[in-house]
RNA sequence: GCCCCCGUCGUCUAGCGGCCUAGGACGUCGCCCUCUCACGGCGGUAACGCCGGUUCAAAUCCGGUCGGGGGUACCA
């Protein structure tokens, strides 16, 4: 796969993909692992899949499930973390709790953090008071006397933790931003765990990425304005031995729906499973979300995942937002189709046939052949595996089932189709051989030179007679398949 | 309000001071192929937000401005 390993000296390349599973997963994540993963298996690193699952009451045990299951699909595959275990397990932060509480006695043995009493109205009417212009907390309890907190505690208040962010200013430089510096004035003190001591968000992800050893932290833009907190709290964390170094940071753009608005998980657009289900490839739609925020090259934008993994370099990746156009993820898709060869294509469409009940489970012998017959005949028409099914049922469907769309029937099967189908049925129904070239040559000798017709109006009606719509795979290979008998019956059929 | 990020065709992008009368892809329009559909082929359409500055030269560098987005939680 990949030939260039880690920076020589450097130390290996470890980086994670760390959702919150709630709700069914999002475009926006899926690129993201994309990334993370195309970046370590470029840089010949590991892959960690962890599960930031703190927040209790949003969490659903089948997020958690369709995260993993799409992670499968996918085929991005992960080195460390939930399912496949590792050396720094566990990786779900509902089973780290004491690592959490841990590291926050030690930071509240130091001088990294503070005891606050304040409650949000108290927070708000004093920087009402002060008009300040900087939001969230103003530090009240930074320097509370021994009195203070006694008092505070003799009034039954509960506390919790905030970090002391530091004076002057943060700066990082953002794997595909560049130099991005906050003045801490900016960024408040902040909590890192409930006041019933749960552990937060600001704690658990640098304690994890601390500990975990990872080495770049490639996550989305929503994350950017917490970076300053979490780069000052990594030094609190190196300071007390917790963690090696502070991560790299990369800050992803955002996918975009509709409008300006970041895909959200109102948008069915949004999710993942839906592209599952409508027979996206994963490699089709794994190749689109590269597209939103990276280019492969200037002139190309169909490759393979392990060219994604050769050229992938975090530094090419674009800083702006893109927006999800379905219309170029179903042409890229059907790129990948056609770069699939006919037996790949039948085994994919084969559960989408399944399911549309076009064959049985398991498939019969004659299923079996008629399907190996048939997919040549359809693979190159269609750009999502949902496709096949409409196409290919008249050719299995038991003739006392089978039906004509309506619609095509009153539009096809008028007094001169009818006429039509009367002529074919003629013309056919005396042929010694029944294969394609023999029922061509013979349709065209009674339609187009016979009645003085034009192709597309002549097959008009055979079609639909025959297989029921007005679009199908080609007409005389598909007489062919169906057999004489068939062929016959139905068009005598749509003349009754 | 304040802080931060972002700004090239409708969309995704290439572009890192001259190769740019800005390239590719999707879309869209037209034509060709054609038994339908799809594929394929050919051609057209369409962009550097704006204003200053630096420079012999700017889409590219700097400043400002406007516009969009995010954050400002005991969510992540």
């Amino acid at each position: 796969m990949s030939t260039s390993m880690s920076t020589p000296g450097s130390t290996p390349v470890r980086v994670r993909m760390a959702p919150s599973p709630t709700g069914s997963p999002h475009v926006g994540l899926a690129r993201t692992a994309l990334y993370n993963w195309a970046f370590a298996r470029h840089h010949g690193g590991t892959f960690v899949f962890r599960i930031e699952d703190t927040d209790k009451a949003r969490n659903t045990e089948e997020s958690y499930d369709s995260l993993i299951d799409l992670m499968q699909w996918l085929g991005l595959s992960w080195d460390e973390g939930v399912v496949v275990g590792g050396a720094h397990g566990p990786y779900r932060q509902s089973e780290r709790t004491e690592i959490y509480a841990d590291v926050l006695t030690r930071l509240r043995e130091s001088s990294y953090t503070y005891d606050c009493f304040c409650t949000n109205d108290e927070v708000e009417a004093r920087r009402k008071a002060s008009g300040s212009k900087v939001m969230g907390y103003d530090g009240f309890c930074r320097e509370l006397s021994d009195e203070q907190r006694s008092a505070f505690e003799a009034e039954g208040r509960s506390s919790i933790v905030r970090f002391r962010m530091p004076d002057g200013s943060i700066t990082w430089n953002d794997l595909v931003r560049g130099d991005i510096t906050f003045e801490t004035e900016f960024v408040p003190d902040f909590a890192l765990c409930r006041a019933n001591g749960d552990p937060l968000y600001t704690l658990t992800a640098p304690v994890d990425d601390a500990t975990m050893e990872i080495t770049h932290v490639l996550r989305g833009e929503d994350l950017l304005s917490s970076t300053p907190r979490q780069v000052a709290l990594f030094d609190a964390l190196k300071e007390l031995g917790v963690a090696k170094e502070t991560p790299a940071f990369g800050h992803l753009p955002y996918v975009m729906g509709e409008g300006n608005k970041k895909l959200s998980k109102r948008d069915p657009q949004a999710h993942m499973a839906l592209y599952r289900e409508q027979g996206f490839l994963p490699e089709g739609l794994l190749n689109y979300l590269a597209l939103l925020g990276w280019a492969i090259a200037a002139d190309r934008d169909v490759f393979s995942l392990d060219e994604m993994v050769e050229k992938f370099d975090i530094k090419d990746v674009n800083p702006n937002p893109a927006r999800f156009d379905l219309k170029k993820a179903e042409a890229i898709n059907a790129s990948h189709m056609r770069l699939l060869s006919i037996d790949e294509i039948t085994h994919r469409v084969l559960p989408f046939l399944k399911d549309a009940g076009v064959v049985g489970d398991p498939v019969t012998d004659p299923d079996a052949q008629m399907l190996e017959l048939a997919m040549p005949l359809v693979a190159e028409r269609i750009n999502k595996l949902t496709e096949a099914a409409p196409m290919l049922g008249f050719l299995f469907v038991d003739e006392a089932d089978f039906e004509r769309d309506p619609a095509d029937v009153a539009k096809l099967l008028d007094e001169t189709g009818r006429g039509v189908v009367q002529a074919s049925y003629d013309a056919l129904s005396g042929l010694h051989e029944w294969s394609t070239a023999a029922i061509e040559e013979a349709l065209r000798v009674a339609l187009i030179e016979g009645m003085e017709l034009k192709p597309r109006v002549a097959f008009g009606p055979v079609r639909v007679a025959v297989t029921g719509k007005r679009i199908s795979p080609p007409l005389f290979e598909s007489l062919e398949l169906l057999g004489r008998e068939r062929s016959l019956g139905r068009l005598q059929s749509a003349l009754a």
